[in-house]
This record gives structure tokens, C-alpha cells and sequence, in this order.
DNA sequence: TTGTAGGCGTTATCAA
DNA sequence: TTGATAACGCCTACAA
């Protein structure tokens, strides 16, 4: 545990041009900076977070905070593969992650805790409420931030997010392609912007089709494994010979119900899920999956938030994903 | 974003007596001290942790590491659950949560990155490796820290585990109760701690009983459903009536397999899984499953963290936690 | 290009 | 029971 005062005396030079180097100040010798860059992993060196925060500095700690309720946190694969690939990218580029998921007492306790945390460089969220009081309370903070999945259009944010619309389209037109005629769809929870999006592209890839939309193939699945096995059951008696479930937990409850009436899977009716989640390919050749690039989401949106802490720009940063998504079959 | 030294000019005391106050000293006058927790709550003060950190305090951050690769991380609903217990219980107890999972590189940068992160109070790691890295290099430093599951026998650390051998015990006597003759167990991965006690708890459970070991009717999944299925078909043409399956998601890829063999479960063939995991609720009446307590374990975990970094007893703590284990039948 | 010095918000030591 | 005051390790004007 050295001191930047010690590495000083070792190189030969002041504190302040030790702390120069560590910042990649321009305005140092180079052979200097040599030196000191020497002595520096010579000794292990690595500054103290506390201390350089409380000087103004950064701490290199990003916050990632998920506001969803258990049920679908660990079901859905989207936010452990979001976990994953943004603790990921920090770690890589060495910086460390504190972590809040969603609790009952969210609204108060946590949202004081996060906003009140001095140790945080910035902030990622990934929300899908339309309305969310950690949302908002970051938009009136100071803390710089970064949204993953849009948020409900008045509030000017940083996102990043993915395509829901063509990836709709290349959902729907796959199975319209193949020949179904009765393309149900099962969504995930109501109020949701992300929901909306699939289901406003499912309506609209029909139409462009010249396909009706039948209102009573269209069911809420909760984005859950269950809500896609009691909806399908929905919409079973109606008579579909396609499915188009917005996430891969669904489209396995979907076809876990399909097989207990006997159906046969993709033959009967076929169905196409969302995310190309791992447990999915368990389900070959009977499940087709959009391949959603939610690794390339995190690692956006850390890479976002870090030009955002480092550079603070005035103009807001938005990026869509490109959805050159591919349609995997398992088959 | 008040500082300690404003609350103490409104509250008409030093700053000292302040922080006094804020760390619960008891040499406060009773009077001064509510008149000071009153100017804290009404300016909303939080103490700077950075401040704080750097003067010699703790900064209330815990990191947990999680050093276990996505396939199964995600998979097994055991580490979704603890991480949802050791985040909500250190939000409950004020504090943050750093995170760390398990990365290609895990031994080298993350490892450097953890022992030198000045901003931990403290760390909880949950290790399934026999010899781990980032737990020998945690035992070596001054760090607090807690392990969930237990160590190979040689290293003395401070570890909160449940009792594999009880419940293992709980599962295969069950089995034998209900007249099973046949019994088959899916292990995890070898060389495993947890995978070694459940087997070596299922032998003896059978000898217990009176009953022959047949080596043909043990097979090793990995923890993993589709290691389940295929660990299943191994097993199969050995005629087993009943299979322990070391946790839940081998036990619904061994069911998968069976269903597709034409078996009923579990009238042909029983399964008993390992977890409670919410996923087996979708497999009743076929799966019945032990209900592990992870939520109490994660708990636990935190609680002893925080016991030893504002205490630092000097003997180590262990605690296994009582096996009174529920076998859910959820026909 | 480099060094000096002040201050960031706390806690801890010592006196009062 | 309280109040000064010196660290803690770093960054950043400002001066040289």
C-alpha cells in the first residue's frame, strides 16, 4: 500500500508530477513519465479511491442498478446476460461495479442510497417501467447516467437500446414466409414500452402483409415461463399455427403447453422466441429465436456512460443497435 | 449535500460531537445528541464515504464474488437467489454491494482488483472450486471475509453452509419410503466439495438402508439441465425407478428425458431435485425437490461479514445451517 | 516542465 | 461531555 508521496521520493520527482502521470497530463516529460511509470508498477502502486474522490478525482466505481422483481429476474435471461456483459466491460476496463437489484422498499431506501453515494462515478439503469422514481431521480440528479431499453419519450435521457421493431419484423415475416396463416403473439407485461414496440411492429408486419390481426391470438405472458404456458392455453382453442413470443421463457411455456395437447412442435404450429437465450437450445429444433445482442447492449452502455463521466458532453448520447439479427434455427 | 461541519454549526456543537452522534458513541448528552440526529434528518446529511474511508472508517461497501462462469451461473437458480439475499440484506443493513463475477481472466485482474479496492469493508465470496484463487489470495490478505460453502478441510476460514449430508439423507431416505428399489443420483461436478458430500451421502444413505450401491445409477450432470438430460440418458437403460438429482436443474433435464422415453414421473420413474428452485413449480406433480435454504444462507453470509469487520474476533466463525428441510411435494 | 501548498469531509487524539 | 487539531492520500491552482 504505497503512497503517491512515496512513489515521489523513489522517482525523484514531486507528488504532483507523480499524480500527472497517473492522469495522463500531457505536460510531463517523457522520460519522466517513464520513470515514474517505472517505479510506479515497480511498487504495485494504485492510488487510493478515497482520497482521489474526495480530491475531485473519479473513483472508477460505476453503479448498475436493476429494478425488477425476482419473478422475472433470474427467469428472464436478458438480465443475467446484461449482468454479466456489463460487470464484464467495467472489470475490463478496471472499473468496479456496485449493484442494486429491485426491492419492495426501492422507491425509498434504495433510490436515497444510490443517489446519496459519493462513491459513484455514474450510473447504469436498466428499466422497463414506464414510469420509474430512480429514473426520474437520476434525471434531476447530477449524476451522470446511461438508460438501457428507451424510457417513456418526454424525459431526455442517454440510452442505448435494441431494435425491437425490425426485430419484430424479422420475427413475424419468417413465420408469415413459412407459410402460417394464423400468427398468434404473446406479450410480455402491459404499460411496458418495450411491449408496446413488439406489439405495435407485430400489428403493423401483418397488415403490411395483407394479413388480418385477430385480437384473440394476441395474449400477456409476463415475459415469464408460466404467463407463456397460460397464454398460449388463451389462445389455443382459436386456432394457431404460429406463435410469436416476445421472450424465450414465454415460448417455452408456450410450447410446453403446446406438447401437452398433443401438438407437435414446429409441425403443428410453429414458434419463435426472443432473445436466444442458452436454455433455448434445449429446445431445438422445436423453438426459432431471435438473436438479441444484449451482451452488445452492456458493453454499450458502459462504454457510453465512461465518455459520459470522462468528457461530459453537453448533448445527449442515444444509440439504437443495428438488428442485422439473425434468425437461428435450432434445427 | 450537506457536511458534517454544517449539521454541527445549525446544531451549535462541534464537529466532533457530530460525529459522535452519526457513530454512536455513547460519551453524547442525551439532549445534545437528539438535537443533533434532529438537524441530520431534517438536511438529509448522509456522511461522505469517501471522507470517511480515508480518515480511517469504513465506507459500508461489501463486495461479493461470484467466481462461476455464465453456463451455469444463470442456469442453476442457486446464485440468482443468493445474489438476490446478499444484496437485499446489505441494502437492509445500509450498505453497497460490489460486484464480481467469474471472468476467463478471473485469476489475474480481478483478483488484483479485488485485494486492491481500498473501498471494501469487507468480502463474500461464493466458491464451488476446490482450490480457488481469489480464496487463497483472500485468506493471505488482511481483507474480512466469508465464504458460502465450505473450503477444502486445510484452509481455517470463516464460511456459512447448509448441510449437504442431512439433506442428502432427507432425499434418499424419502425415496426409500415410498418404496423405491432402483435409485439413481445425478451428481454435480466432480471434484467438488458439494458434489463430493451429496454422493458420499447417498451411499451411505443406501448402505444405511440395507441397500446395494449399483455404480451403473450414478452419473455426473454439472449442475446444468442439459448435463441432467444427458446424464439421465446414461442411466436409463440400467432400469432405475428413482433418481436424486444433486439440484433442480438436473432434475427437469432428467425429467425431460424420461417424458421423451415415455415414462411418467413419477409413477415409472421419481424425481426428487435439489433447491426449491421457483422453476420446479412449473414441473409438479412430477418433481418434488428439497428446499434449500439459499435466501438464509446469503443472510447469514452478510450478517457475519459485517459481525467480523466491526468486531474483529479473533476465532473463526462457522455456522452450517439447520437441516430441517422440507421435501415439497407439490402434487 | 516541475514543485509548493491548500483543501476535500471525516475520524481520532488530546486537552479542556 | 465537549472542542481543537492533526492526519488520511490525492488533485489542482498557482508559482517558479
Amino acid at each position: 500500500m504505497s503512497t503517491i508521496e512515496e512513489i515521489a521520493k523513489q522517482a525523484g520527482v514531486s507528488r504532483s508530477t507523480v499524480s500527472r502521470v497517473i492522469n495522463d497530463d500531457p505536460n510531463v516529460n517523457e522520460q519522466t513519465r517513464e520513470r515514474v511509470l517505472e517505479v510506479v508498477s515497480s511498487n504495485n502502486y494504485v492510488p487510493n479511491r478515497a482520497a482521489r474522490k474526495l480530491a475531485g478525482g473519479r473513483t472508477g466505481v460505476i453503479g448498475l442498478v436493476i429494478p425488477i422483481g425476482v419473478s422475472r429476474l433470474f427467469v428472464e435471461p436478458f438480465f443475467p446476460i446484461l449482468i454479466q456483459s456489463v460487470t464484464n466491460r467495467c472489470n475490463h476496463l478496471n472499473r468496479s461495479v456496485m449493484f442494486w437489484l429491485g426491492e419492495p422498499e426501492y422507491e425509498r431506501r434504495s433510490i436515497t442510497q444510490i443517489l446519496s453515494n459519493d462513491l459513484l462515478d455514474g450510473v447504469i439503469v436498466s428499466s422497463l417501467q414506464d414510469k420509474d422514481p430512480i429514473v426520474e431521480a437520476l434525471h434531476y440528479s447530477q449524476i451522470p447516467f446511461v438508460l438501457i431499453g428507451r424510457y417513456r419519450d418526454n424525459l431526455p435521457v442517454n440510452f442505448v437500446d435494441i431494435d425491437n421493431e425490425k426485430c419484430t419484423q424479422a420475427a413475424v415475416n419468417y413465420l408469415i414466409q413459412t407459410g402460417r396463416k394464423r400468427i398468434a403473439t404473446i406479450t410480455g407485461v402491459a404499460g411496458t414500452l418495450v411491449s408496446r414496440e413488439r406489439l405495435d411492429a407485430y400489428r403493423s408486419t401483418l397488415a403490411k402483409a395483407g394479413m388480418p390481426v385477430d385480437e384473440k391470438l394476441i395474449a400477456e405472458g409476463g415475459f415469464v415461463e408460466e404467463g407463456g404456458y397460460a397464454a398460449m392455453a388463451n389462445i389455443f382453442p382459436h386456432k394457431p399455427d404460429a406463435v410469436f413470443a416476445t421472450n424465450d421463457a414465454m415460448a417455452v411455456g408456450a410450447i410446453r403447453y403446446l406438447r401437452e395437447q398433443g401438438m407437435r412442435v414446429p409441425e403443428d404450429v410453429a414458434v419463435v422466441g426472443f432473445d436466444d437465450a442458452p436454455f433455448a437450445a434445449s429446445y431445438k429444433p422445436a423453438l426459432t429465436t431471435i438473436s438479441q445482442p444484449i451482451g452488445e447492449l452492456g458493453r454499450q452502455a458502459v462504454d457510453m456512460l465512461v465518455k459520459i463521466i470522462d468528457q461530459q458532453p453537453e448533448e445527449l448520447m442515444t444509440q439504437v443497435l443495428p438488428s442485422d439479427l439473425i434468425i437461428r434455427e435450432s434445427a
